[in-house]
RNA sequence: GAGGGCGUAGCUCAGUAGGUUAGAGCGACACUUUGUGGCAGUGUAGGUCGUGGGUUCGAGACCCAUCGUUCUCCCCA
């Protein structure tokens, strides 16, 4: 028999991984709720067609395809292999393949809206925790099946969700105690710059190239440039655009005289000064960096663009998200305007980890051992325990009559603060000696009195 | 999809330029110690050296392949 293994890319979380993500998963949520978000789940697979060419080309590839069933039927063989010879040429084929594991939340939920927009109240906010699937090849911070905590609001252009979304970011990480800047930008902003720069059909590309700015650094950049047809004026545009600095209201004033009165770029810069002017009055704007080289991969996106960053690590972004004007018309139902971002829990679980941020009460379980010690003395500690547990202490029983020393161990691997002890002195006197492992102070009390103990 | 690093006990690793019977620390278990743990001592268990080929008198070590893992690029949370 071979050994047993995981798929790669996936983890099994040991009792004290799932306390610390479970406490991340609360506090996310508690934030959601309190911003008014109510919640929804989705199915872990979704029709292939609903995925597809929703994220890129790049996307499309790193979704998780699921084989159908009845493939080995004979009378589909034929079927079965043009079907395949389909795949070959890089399409999916539905006798091949009909369903796929989830990519992200935000299709799924734009799915959902489209289905039920009859029946929604809009403007309409919904959140999101559950796990997603990619095809990735698994490297640091990198997994094929990790969490994403989504809010989106869909109904509304206001850009008053925007200052909310990011208001709720600067919330949740303040209260998981992890710093972070959030970077800003505009697709509009992108935009403008593409159309002074050899035209709107080449966005894609531009903002594929300065993305790799800080990677790569401007040699390499305009390597790239070159080879996809942008002249040296274009490149010595883009540069410029590169280049700005300062404060955030500085590098917005030098963007505004860079892209002139293009119609988009200066959209793109209103909303961002919105955004920020905003933020001034919630103290939050200090969070805020607008960078215009941040450009993120997703094509459906068409105002403004976020991304978290946690200062001081060495993370790709723990959280992203940004405006999209029409998802749904993806699915027939035009018209639905939304705003939404993401929280990478898996991610933020790494970076809390390396910088040692959980708070040190989130790993005990068990408050309260009591020791067997026979069989009468523990059906009377079986009975205290259960008193206590309905005054939702967390308590156990060492469920075999063992020597101290074997039970004392137990309780110190499990982290076990305290212990009780019912021996047959103790039955006859009905009173029981309580410790506490880590000082070490032990007293006996009777019954009653354990009952409304302080542990 | 492209390219590197690493696979030796449950864990972290050592293992010299191929040379008898593969090592340590930690952990586990037992005993010292059947009414008081953490310390200490003694002992026990645990390995087809990732797998399959090859070179060699001889391979944990060298070569090839394969699988796993990890990192980088691409892209992303």
């Amino acid at each position: 028999m071979s050994k047993p293994s995981l798929p790669q890319g996936t983890r099994d979380f040991n009792a004290v991984t799932v306390q610390k993500r479970q406490y991340i998963f609360q506090t996310i949520r508690a934030v959601f709720e309190e911003f008014g978000f109510t919640p929804l789940e989705t199915p872990a697979m979704e029709n292939l067609d609903t995925l597809m060419g929703k994220y890129g080309e790049e996307g499309d590839k790193l979704i998780f395809k699921i084989l159908n069933n009845g493939l080995d039927h004979p009378q589909k063989k034929e079927q079965t292999i043009l079907g395949f010879d389909k795949i070959l040429e890089g399409k999916s084929s539905s006798t091949i393949t009909e369903r796929a594991l989830r990519y992200d939340l935000t299709i799924p939920f734009a799915r959902y809206v489209a289905m039920n927009h009859g029946a929604l109240t809009f403007p309409f906010k919904r959140y999101q925790i559950q796990p997603v699937w990619r095809a990735d090849r698994p490297q640091k911070g990198r997994y094929r099946e990790f969490y994403q905590c989504d809010a989106d609001i869909v109904g509304s252009e206001s850009l008053l969700n925007e200052v909310d979304l990011i208001a709720l970011y600067v919330t949740a990480f303040q209260r998981l105690n992890v710093p972070v800047e959030i970077k800003i930008n505009s697709r509009q902003i992108l935009l403008a710059l593409a159309e002074l720069c050899g035209g709107s059909d080449q966005l894609i590309n531009l903002t594929i190239s300065i993305d790799k700015l800080d990677k790569i650094g401007w040699e390499k950049v305009q390597q790239e440039l070159t080879t996809k047809g942008f002249t040296t004026e274009q490149q010595n545009n883009i540069q410029a655009y590169l280049n700005l600095s300062g404060t955030n209201t500085e590098k917005i004033q030098k963007l505004s005289a860079l892209l002139g009165d293009n119609a988009a770029g200066q959209e793109g810069i209103a909303a961002l000064n919105y955004i920020l002017n905003y933020h001034t009055h919630t103290g939050m704007e200090s969070h805020l960096v607008a960078d215009f080289t941040l450009a993120r991969g997703l094509n459906y996106y068409t105002g403004l663009i976020f991304e978290v960053k946690a200062k001081d690590a060495d993370m790709g972004s723990i959280g992203g998200g940004g405006r999209y004007n029409d998802l749904t018309s993806l699915f027939g139902v035009p018209n639905i305007p939304g705003v939404g971002i993401s929280f990478g829990v898996d991610r933020i679980y790494d970076v809390m980890e390396e910088k040692n941020l959980f708070p040190t009460s989130i790993s005990q379980s068990t408050q309260v051992l009591f020791f067997n010690l026979g069989e009468a003395e523990a059906l009377q500690a079986y009975q205290l325990m259960l008193t206590l547990r309905n005054k939702k202490i967390a308590c156990e029983i060492y469920p075999e009559k063992s020597k101290f020393d074997k039970q004392f161990k137990y309780a110190e691997k499990k982290n076990i603060p305290t212990i009780v002890i019912l021996g047959s002195e103790e039955l006859a006197s009905k009173k029981c000696t309580v410790k506490n492992l880590s000082t070490g102070i032990q007293t006996t009390i009777s019954f009653d009195e354990l009952i409304d103990f302080q542990f």
